[in-house]
RNA sequence: GGCGCGGUACCCAAGUGGUAAGGGAGAGGUCUGCAAAACCUUUAUACGUCGGUUCGAUUCCGACCCGCGCCUCCA
């Protein structure tokens, strides 16, 4: 069965078919690097990127283009009030990003700068002139004219018929033919930063990198283009009409869009304060896997409501998992194997992938793997599992990480990123006392660790329980938690 | 006002025309030197409200209430 997507072109829930047939290129709409990324921004990239691998999954290869927004009108205006350049304002918010996508497992995909196309989005600009979609504005500037484009409004399915070509509106505030032409350059104001081109002075408007960047690296026509649900309009129907008029073709088959989140029942702002980085929240002791697994947890067409007690239950259920591979890889079960559990894991990896290809159903996936888990404890209790059932059980797992991507605990090395970063930026007293002690503990070396464990062990078989609890509580004041099972102490990090 | 999405237990969240996955939290229990982990039992006469269709609706239709989004540069 193939994989069924909400397109937002057709309103439909559609099954994806790319253009080539092994072949998906997709692009999606990248930050706008004026400040750190938020969580509901990674919400979006993290919306795509389980999307990206689930398409993988399914043994497609994938094309996957990413823009870097490093031009636009804050940009410039703060770069001038710092007096840096654009690039050199925008390079510390593009590390960053890199940094926080990192930080959350979201996997890279080739990315494009706006700056580093800014000739070919000349060049677009004056073949678009030269077809009629596009004029120039006394100022120097560059406007769509959307009259000429009919199909214009149908991706946020607006109806613009009545608009009539040349009915002026606010001509004090709009240079345009039509107040809902859209800016394809914008010229220069006294002071500002602009290139030098064959259309004159100026910059980009928003929309038109991506029509040039995603058609120059992808083709005139693609099979997916992905972004948050506020960009439906006017950013993608804009790009619709560039590119189309430009080509003559359709630009692109799948519209995807992910759904805004709500922070505590409300909507994110920073005046309301509940404004959240991924950085911030790693400060607050908060791992990296948690908040991914959190905002992965929901479909990405559902509200998502992001709470701390949401991030708990997250981490919990994480830990959940973590602690059954561990269990799996560390217990030892007789030889042979059990009908009974190559079946289960059959039946959840199918579980899994009937529900991700259901327009991605996160949630259907994680039931599926939970109920697994359970089942597969409860067998090892039982002492009904054996030593060949581990194989594909784990391969479950892994088929479930390679979308999720939150069981490999590689999370302190991360949160020691962002405690370094909030020392650069003076930002350490912003850090929970938890998450300050968790990262000094990591000076305990495994080696060290397992010195203690089994110094620890040897005082149980002794039963010298008094000195063995000393050790383990040592240990637990260390961020390690110990745990005896019937083969022996094992142990991992908070 | 136009267009669209949603309202499921204490919290998060799937799902179905025939009476509710999963996770977290709570309670009780098993195991254990003690912990931890794990397992078992338990927590929605019921899926916003009111009507309608139907043998039967939480699931379909209508109205209403509530929440949310977009309607020019916010993912």
């Amino acid at each position: 069965m193939p994989l069924r997507l909400f397109n937002t072109l057709s309103g439909k829930i559609e099954e994806f078919r790319p253009l080539a047939d092994n072949q998906v290129r997709m692009y999606a709409c990248g930050p706008t690097v004026y400040d750190y990324g938020h969580i509901g921004n990674f919400r979006t990239f993290i919306a795509v990127d389980v999307l990206r691998r689930f398409l993988r999954q399914s043994g497609y290869q994938v094309r996957h283009v990413m823009n870097i927004t490093d031009v636009d009108d804050k940009i410039i205006r703060n770069s001038a009030r710092d007096g840096v350049s654009v690039r050199q304002y925008t390079a510390k918010y593009e590390k960053a990003f890199l940094e926080d996508t990192e930080t959350l497992n979201i996997e890279r995909p080739q990315l494009v700068r706006a700056t580093d196309h800014i000739q070919h989005m000349a060049q677009f600009i004056a073949s678009l002139e030269k077809k009629g979609f596009a004029y120039r504005a006394e100022d120097g500037s560059y406007y769509f004219r959307i009259a000429k484009f009919p199909d214009y409004g149908k991706l946020s399915k607006k109806d613009f018929a009545g608009m009539e070509d040349g009915a002026r509106v606010d001509v004090d505030e709009y240079d345009k033919d039509n107040a809902r032409d859209f800016a394809l350059w914008k010229a220069p104001k006294p002071g500002e930063a602009f290139w030098e081109t064959p259309i004159g002075r100026g910059r980009p408007g928003w929309h038109i990198e991506c029509s040039v960047m995603s058609m120059g690296e992808l083709g005139e026509t693609f099979d997916l283009h992905a972004g948050g649900e506020d960009l439906i309009f006017p950013h993608h129907e804009n790009e619709i009409a560039q590119s189309e008029a430009m080509t003559g073709k359709p630009f692109v088959h799948f519209w995807f869009h992910a759904r805004f989140l709500l922070v505590e029942g409300e909507k994110m702002s920073k005046s309301l304060g509940n404004f959240f980085t991924p950085r911030d929240l790693v400060l607050k002791g908060h791992k990296p896997s948690s908040i991914r697994y959190l905002l992965a947890s929901v479909p990405y067409r559902n509200q998502l409501n992001f709470t701390f007690s949401g991030l708990k239950q997250a981490a919990e259920s994480v830990e959940r998992l973590r602690t059954f591979t561990l269990r799996l890889t560390t217990e030892r079960f007789p030889e042979g194997s059990g009908e009974s559990m190559s079946d289960l894991a059959k039946e959840t990896i199918e579980r899994m992938r009937a529900g991700l290809q259901d327009d991605l159903n996160t949630a259907q996936a994680q039931g599926a793997i939970f109920e697994m888990v359970r089942k597969a404890n409860a067998a090892a209790d039982a002492g009904q599992m054996r030593k060949d059932d581990v194989a594909p059980l784990l391969c479950a797992v892994e088929k479930f990480d390679e979308i999720f991507a939150v069981l490999k605990d590689d999370d302190q090395p991360k949160i020691q990123r962002v405690l370094d970063w909030a020392e650069m930026e003076g930002k350490l007293k912003e850090a929970s006392q938890e998450v300050i002690a968790a990262a000094n503990t990591q000076q305990l070396s495994d080696a060290k660790v397992e010195k203690k464990i089994s110094e620890m062990e040897q005082a149980r078989r002794a039963r010298n329980f008094k000195h063995s609890d000393a050790i383990r509580a040592e240990l637990n004041a260390a961020g390690i938690v110990v745990e005896i099972t019937k083969d022996g102490a094992r142990w991992r990090r908070k």
